[in-house]
RNA sequence: GCCGAAGUGGCGGAACGGCAGACGCGCCGCACUCAAAAUGCGGUGGGCAUUGCCCGUGUGGGUUCGAAUCCCACCUUCGGCACCA
């Protein structure tokens, strides 16, 4: 079946890329009997939002890294599964459909299309039978049925809460969805609504989330972030009573119960339920007037940091250890959401007390000093924790640590607070007031309340609709499709209501690899558990730090959900998680509002597919990403000429690598390999180049054992020409079904050293010894040339460094 | 403010504590050409210079025979979080 290809003078991509690519699909390289795979591994990268610009640099370059690692994998003997899907519901998708006066549906059939087309012609080595798209039915069903799930065990609610409000996208963002006070997607600066809504219960699985993620091999950058964004902290509850004019009691959250004597007065959120309640009759309208007028502005997280505001109740704490009256205040900078909503004001010892006590005319007190003899007046906080503890009653003279201990225990005893953890992190919001989404499956019956949809009912279906807008009144375009909204109730088959919000777009990527080794085949079960068993979890995933508090926090959570529900055996779905960095243009974001994002087909039209992978790849490390210029590309344009003429020029040469050859081509297989397996592609290229450039410079005959080498190398990064080169060696189809090479260490041995001579640390001369020379003999020798004796002078050597076959620096006496 | 990453030629970037600047771009020179492009060959951190020498990895200290690399302090840039008690 062997086609004869005589190789061309000169290398055309336009003409061999598609070619290979036909020949490739023909074959069903990127197929793996998933069944029957003796080695499995997962190669998984981030499933695209099929935009209408089609794929950009920054999609390409993420793939490409990617596949070049499942490709390196497939050749070092692993059955890899590379599936690659769409992403196609959500927000993105529908703002554009609505701008370009498209259906969505439409929309993301014709982008998706599209995408295949460019991502086909990348060359990557994907499993195409496997495909799927989030928004067809028979893959919503399933993100409708672990809504389901969650709602079953308990872990989705609905509650009504103040939420995320972007006016422009006129629907309620995740916590995770909001940067700096802004919308992620179209950068609005988000309101604060009360609204009821649909939340997923991930703060109770804070703990877990944190707690697995020292141990797990992901980029540090991500567990760093995820970390911050889980935002344990520990401390104590303490509780105040009021004492006037009513009587109540306030919970405050603090981190540093050891600074409880230097507590001189209690704040409260705007939002906080006693604010208006414990105000006396005098300060009532300024309370309530505060309150209003706190409700409006932008929410203190909105705002970031800025001067301190309040005012006075004309309430009283009592200090529950020495019965102090705390007056108590309501300030903005105390947020609502987060700990209990008040916290006790110690200016001392706390930045933002410190600033508001100064604002309000409060008094400062030091209970914290670096040493028990330092009591200076405080000019700022002192917020250290290392110090002990002054003016503090029984507990003066203890540590920082000791204190925080001591006065938990006390607080237990006399039952005014106990030790309490926080977090950052709050519920995933997950109700989206938009058509483009899988409806969340709940029924609304007037006797049985939030009912779920039985699941052989999923999916509940999208209805069609040419009304799609989003009207901004916080319901669903669904609200208004009356055949929608009105069922019977799942349980007593009385008249009902459907939920018309759709779930947040990351439902449904938080499970889309679970699905893929089942997709299409299975179709009765989310996914096949034998198929589970044997490919998850995932082994290598490779996308963007942009998801690191978004996708893939959620993921984790929902796997850790789906683990204790027994309906998959591991909490923790990706061994393995590398981010990739990120690709710029002149210094700045791509996007397409700036108008500068680069599609490839420019590129591949100029170039061809194995050009563009390895211009991008060489544009710097890929976990640092780099700045999109295309002046390089000519370089690889070059180089890969070069290679190919080398092969096309030179298929004559004797089988096997000479001896005096051998170390060099050892030696370029260990350089690749190990930057292939570290995702160091910029230097594996490097590595490829120099040996390329000392073969083309060679004066006796290539083997072919070294155009071979050269071209399995290759291939993992230009498999398209790596294939032509192969067919051009005589190798059989295909060059990717071929084992990667291997290294000899023991050919790695040079015959001879180079050891660098050193006078005083400063390099004056070379010499060329036998490998494994004795320092004597080195030292010997050194100390008889020229220019380590004009350096020497007439000096005592008051010593000599030698390190084996590399260096020998002769020390002076001073 | 906090967390993270990073500062190296004209540019992108290489360098287990041991020859700084691999590889590539750009530039200069040469060859080929009527000419240009393409291609090939050589050169290319700065300074002084006759062999040679000095200075150079953001800044200032330190450790070391030896530091781009390790330690301390600072500056700058990028990214993330940001009144989280």
């Amino acid at each position: 079946m062997e086609e004869d290809f005589p190789i061309d003078d000169t290398y055309r991509p336009q003409s061999i890329e598609p070619r290979w690519q036909a020949r490739w699909q023909a074959a069903g390289i990127g197929e793996v009997d998933l069944g029957g795979a003796r080695r499995p591994y997962y190669n998984l990268m981030m499933f695209p939002y099929p935009s209408a610009e089609g794929l950009h640099v920054g999609n390409v370059f993420a793939f490409t890294g990617a596949d070049i690692h499942g490709r390196l994998r497939t050749m070092q003997g692993y059955d890899v599964f590379e599936p690659m899907g769409f992403d196609a519901f959500g927000i993105h998708s529908e703002n554009t459909a609505i701008k370009q006066g498209i259906h969505p549906k439409k929309l993301v059939a014709a982008n998706t299309r599209n995408f295949r087309r460019q991502l086909e012609r990348l060359g990557g080595r994907f499993a195409w039978s496997h495909t799927l798209d989030s928004t067809d039915p028979a893959y919503y069903r399933w993100t409708q049925w672990i809504f389901l799930k969650l709602f079953q065990a308990g872990l989705a609610y609905r509650k009504q809460a103040p939420v995320n409000w972007c006016p422009s996208c006129r629907t309620v963002l995740a916590d995770e969805q909001v940067i700096s006070g802004h919308c992620e997607r179209c950068d609005s600066m988000v309101e604060q609504r009360s609204l009821e809504q649909w939340f997923f219960r991930i703060t109770a699985y804070a703990d877990r989330l944190l707690d697995h993620l020292p141990d797990m091999d992901w980029s540090e950058v991500i567990k760093t972030a995820q970390t911050n964004w889980i935002g344990r902290s520990t401390g104590a509850s303490l509780t105040f009573a009021v004492e006037a004019p009513a009587v109540g009691q306030i919970e405050v959250f603090t981190t540093r119960p050891d600074t409880l004597y230097g507590a001189t007065f209690l704040t409260l959120a705007p939002s906080h339920p006693l604010a208006l309640a414990i105000a006396t009759a005098d300060y009532r309208p300024a309370v309530l007037a505060y309150i209003e007028q706190a409700a409006q502005t932008p929410s203190a997280e909105a705002d970031g940091e800025r001067a301190k505001t309040g005012v006075r109740t004309g309430a009283f704490a009592r200090h529950p250890l020495t019965g102090e009256a705390l007056p108590i205040l309501v300030a903005d900078y105390v947020l609502g959401g987060y700990g209990t909503g008040a916290v006790m004001g110690v200016p001392g010892h706390d930045q933002r007390d410190f600033a508001f006590a100064q604002a309000m005319g409060l008094p400062i007190r030091r209970v914290i000093s670096p040493s028990a003899e330092e009591d200076s007046p405080l000019a700022e906080a002192f917020t250290a924790e290392s110090g002990v503890l002054v003016h503090s009653g029984p507990y003066s003279g203890l540590s920082v640590a000791e204190g925080k201990a001591a006065i938990i225990a006390r607080a237990e005893q006399d039952a005014f607070g106990t030790a309490k953890t926080t977090y950052h992190l709050r519920d995933w919001l997950i109700s989206r007031q938009r058509y483009w989404g899988p409806p969340i499956p709940i029924v609304y019956c007037d006797h049985c309340g939030a009912v779920g949809v039985a699941e052989s009912d999923l999916p509940v279906l999208l209805p069609e609709t040419d009304d799609y807008v989003p009207q901004g009144t916080g319901a669903s375009p669904l609200a208004s499709i009356p055949a929608f909204v009105n069922t019977s109730c799942p349980r007593c088959q009385g008249p009902a209501r459907r939920e018309t919000d759709v779930s947040d777009n990351f439902l449904c990527s938080s499970w889309y690899f679970l699905r893929y080794p089942s997709h299409p085949d299975v179709t009765d079960r989310p996914y096949d558990q034998t198929l589970i068993d044997k490919w998850l979890p995932v082994d290598s995933y490779i996308g963007g730090k942009e998801h690191a508090v978004l996708h893939l926090l959620y993921t984790r959570f929902i796997c850790m959900a789906l683990s204790d529900l027994g309906l998959l055996p591991f909490e923790e779905p990706f061994l393995r998680f590398r981010a990739h960095g990120t690709i710029t243009f002149q210094g700045g974001k791509m996007s397409k509002s700036r108008g500068n994002v680069v599609t490839p087909d420019d590129l591949f039209d100029r170039y061809g597919a194995d050009t563009t992978r390895l211009y991008l790849m060489f544009l710097g490390p890929y976990q640092e990403g780099g700045d999109y210029s295309e002046r390089n590309i000519e370089g690889i344009w070059r180089f890969l000429q070069r290679v190919h003429r080398l092969v096309a020029q030179s298929t004559n040469g004797p089988r096997a690598c000479a001896a005096p050859h051998l170390a060099d081509l050892h030696r370029v297989v260990k350089r690749v390999t190990e930057d292939l397996e570290t995702l160091k592609y910029n230097t594996a290229i490097a590595a490829l180049m120099e040996y390329n450039n000392l073969l083309r410079q060679r004066e006796d005959a290539i083997s072919h054992q070294e155009l071979a080498t050269f071209t399995l190398l290759l291939a993992p990064l230009a498999p398209h020409l790596a294939e032509e080169l192969w067919q051009a060696l005589g190798g059989a189809f295909s060059v990717h079904e071929q084992p990667f090479p291997t290294y000899d260490p023991a050919q790695l041995v040079e015959a001879t050293a180079t050891i660098v001579v050193q006078v005083d640390g400063r390099v004056r001369e070379r010499l060329t010894v036998p490998a494994g020379t004795s320092q004597a003999e080195v030292r010997r020798q050194a100390l008889e040339l020229e220019a380590v004796q004009r350096h020497l002078a007439d000096a005592e050597v008051a010593r000599v460094v030698f390190v084996p076959d590399r260096l020998l620096n002769i020390v002076r006496e001073d």
